[in-house]
RNA sequence: GCCUCCGUAGCUCAGCUGGUAGAGCACUUCACUCGUAAUGAAGGGGUCGACGGUUCGAGUCCGUCCGGAGGCUCCA
């Protein structure tokens, strides 16, 4: 038989012969490196027998796919663990993840795990490791794996072979199952696997979590141990390196340390913003405000509260009221008796964890033609949404917060050349923070199982999106089953410091709100239609943006958002009026100055200013009273020559209305 | 909401197996009036998240609740 390597050279190999033995036919280096075998592209173990005719090629320590392949081991190698110390555990799943693996457990009534086990379970897998023991596979029909799982009590395991066989396409039915056995442990596993244990060369366990089992949340709760693995300990090591320095990297930290926000038991989930943070929240307000208006659209606003029967007309009673804020109001003085929906008297309010119906209240009090199409109001509203505490996250996930909100009321045919200018628009806001394509990812989400509306307008809303993301040529990926209960919508995902993904840009296709709302313009026919409404947001929400933006740049906010801009340090007392007159006259000029006149040395106000990450210093002594220049100190270190505090005070105040970079004069320690 | 862990001064943290609280920074006062990453000294500040319980005695052990971290579920 033959094989092709991936240099195109053709192998000869006896009939049956397996990948080990093409490894081996290549060279005893490479028989010792092999961890696996790609066939047809297809990742498989050495140890099976290749098709005649494939295409192969060899995976070492060195390719892409082998990192995934060892944490799979590792996962097996942590199941194997537990039993050995947990006997009567039941086993779920265990898949290798973007930095690691993890393996969910039930274990047996009464052991309760915490992370003070991890050395006991990590000292067990060492030995399985050192033990190198090979992975075997074993193909075996569905009625012998069964058999297997039911006589081992393993649910879980059973399950999973139930469902292979019941979701099996009717012309590939499900006969046979794999089998993988490492030592004294097998796992229902499609595997691959390295050939041994031996190959995991460093691990280590990381967390314990709760998880439900197949992600239902009305199902068992089982527990996930997280783990990752490396082939050297070096690496190993410099990956929980690089994942403490993402931890300093944490918004909620820096928000503290640079004095922006807060949290506090008084009031969970919602943020203080300080002075300094206050002013970061209205620039970027500002910025949407200003771009917004660049792009015809209109700011409104609609009120706080609504009536219980507002949230019934938009369908978020019934879909959404769960985490929503109620409240009731009643007359001061009044009878008791007319209790409301929460017990008290008088009607039900709701406070808005979306500003859509507000805006659909709003558009109804006017008559629109079609020449008015289309009309964009947005509202920096502020909403309020009950979130389960768990799901709460520094600025991440709050319980109040504004969205950067807009409504388009558009014509059918409206719909594209809006999506895109709203995708083009997201596109712009993000380049002036210095985003790009690397930094998030577009999912369009489809219909979920609970919604409202037919298939048909589902089925058009869907269509709109896509087209509109493949005639910008946007890459995106489908999730299926996610959109809201109204409509599909086009999310635009970034990561946080940690990897983990937060939902920042969002557009969506509102077919429902213009029939339950009876929103309607009158066409060029005279009569009556139904405008489409595109939900969207782009910095998402002001929160959010502000913590993703925060762990993007380490707290080195660009210079136009920086709530102090320049710092002016005084040499001596005696100095102070003098900095102050400069202020004045920077501040004159829409620069952020602050004069730090405390009667400390020189040295220990630059350490604080550059310890808050101000971009620009310049300190105020005797040569600079006399002379009227600043020496200008970027972050980082980065001096400039002298210069007249006029022409500055010209230039800065460009560089912050046209929300310019700053570029420090070496280059390094970049204030912008 | 659920699982594991955590909660000590404004902040960051120490406080071994129970014997009744400590550091650095910050703050206040005083001295120094200083030229590019911490001047020195003195002082104030804590019902140890809250409430119960065990104990002669609880920051320390147990329970409940509140809040936080990581994850699951859920979502900007």
């Amino acid at each position: 038989m033959q094989a092709t390597l991936p240099d195109g050279k053709v192998l000869e190999l006896p009939d049956g012969a397996t990948g080990a033995d093409a490894a081996a036919a290549i060279g005893a280096g490479l028989a010792r490196a092999a961890l696996a075998i790609t066939v047809d592209g297809e990742i498989r173990d050495l140890g099976r027998p290749l098709p005649d005719g494939a295409t192969i090629g060899i995976v070492t320590e060195r390719s892409e796919e082998a990192l995934e392949l060892i944490r799979h081991d590792t996962a097996h190698v942590l199941a194997a663990a537990i039993l050995d110390l947990y006997p009567g555990t039941k086993i779920a799943i265990g898949p290798p993840i973007e930095h690691g693996f993890y393996y969910d457990f039930e274990f047996p009534d009464g052991v309760v795990l915490n992370d003070g086990d991890f050395a006991a379970i990590e000292a067990k897998m060492k030995e399985h490791v050192k033990a190198d023991e090979p992975f075997v596979r074993r193909d075996v029909t569905v009625e012998e794996a069964l058999e297997r799982f039911r006589a081992e009590d393993q649910p879980y395991k059973v399950e999973l072979i139930e469902d292979l066989v019941r979701n099996a396409p009717a012309d590939a039915p499900v006969e046979t199952v794999s089998l993988y056995t490492n030592g004294p442990f097998t796992d229902l596993c499609r595997g691959p696997h390295a050939p041994s244990t031996k190959r995991v060369g460093a691990f280590k366990l990381q967390s314990l979590a709760g998880a439900y089992w197949r992600g239902d949340s009305a199902r068992q709760q089982l527990v996930r141990i997280y783990g990752t693995a490396f082939f050297k300990k070096k690496d190993l090591d410099a990956h929980l390196e690089r994942l403490e320095l993402a931890r300093q990297r944490d918004h909620r930290r820096l928000g503290r340390e640079l004095g922006l926000f807060h949290f506090s038991d008084a009031a969970p989930g919602s943020a203080f913003w300080t002075p300094a943070g206050t002013r970061v929240f209205n620039e970027l307000v500002a910025l949407s405000r200003e771009m917004g208006d660049e792009r015809g659209y209109t700011e409104v606003k609609t009120p706080q509260l609504f009536d219980a029967s507002l949230w019934k007309t938009s369908g978020h009673w019934d879909k959404y009221r769960d985490d929503m804020f109620l409240t009731s109001t009643h007359d001061h003085g009044a009878a008791d008796g007319d209790a409301g929906e929460d017990g008290r008297s008088g009607p039900t309010m709701g406070f808005k964890p979306m500003n859509c119906p507000g805006h659909y209240e709003l558009y109804r009090q006017t008559r629109w033609s079609w020449r008015d199409m289309p009309v964009r109001f947005s509202e920096p509203g502020l909403l309020h949404r009950n979130e389960l505490s768990g799901a709460l996250h520094g600025l991440m996930r709050v319980r109040q917060f504004c969205q950067d909100d807009a409504h388009l009321f558009v014509m059918e045919d409206q719909i594209q050349d809006e999506v895109t200018a709203c995708l083009r628009f997201a596109q712009d806001t993000y380049d002036l923070f210095g985003f790009d394509a690397g930094d998030f990812t577009y999912e369009l989400s489809t219909r979920p199982e609970n919604r409202l509306g037919s298939d048909e307008t589902w089925d058009r809303a869907e269509g709109d999106l896509r087209r509109a993301l493949e005639h910008n040529d946007l890459p995106y990926v489908v999730h299926e089953g996610d959109g809201a209960f109204y409509g599909p919508k086009i999310d635009i995902q970034f990561r946080d410091s940690l990897g983990r993904s937060w939902q920042l840009g969002t557009i969506q296709i509102d077919y429902q709100a213009p029939e339950r709302f009876d929103l309607t313009y009158t066409g060029a026919d005279n009569s009556e239609h139904r405008p489409v409404v595109l939900h969207r947001a782009l910095l998402g929400s002001y929160e959010r943006f502000v913590g993703i933006l925060l762990e993007h740049t380490g707290g080195e906010l660009p210079f136009w958002l920086q709530p102090t801009q320049l710092v002016l340090l005084t040499v001596s007392d005696r100095h102070a009026d003098a900095a102050h007159a400069i202020a004045g006259d920077l501040r004159r000029a829409g620069l952020r100055v602050t004069v730090d006149g405390r009667t400390e040395t020189v040295g220990r106000k630059i350490r604080e200013a550059e310890l808050a990450k101000v971009p620009l210093m310049a300190v105020v002594g005797d040569v600079e009273e006399a002379e009227r220049t600043l020496t200008l100190r970027h972050h980082g270190g980065a001096e400039e020559p002298a210069r007249p505090v006029a022409d500055l005070a010209d230039e800065l105040g460009r560089a912050v209305r046209g929300r310019e970079r700053v570029e420090s004069p070496t280059g390094a320690g970049d204030a912008a």
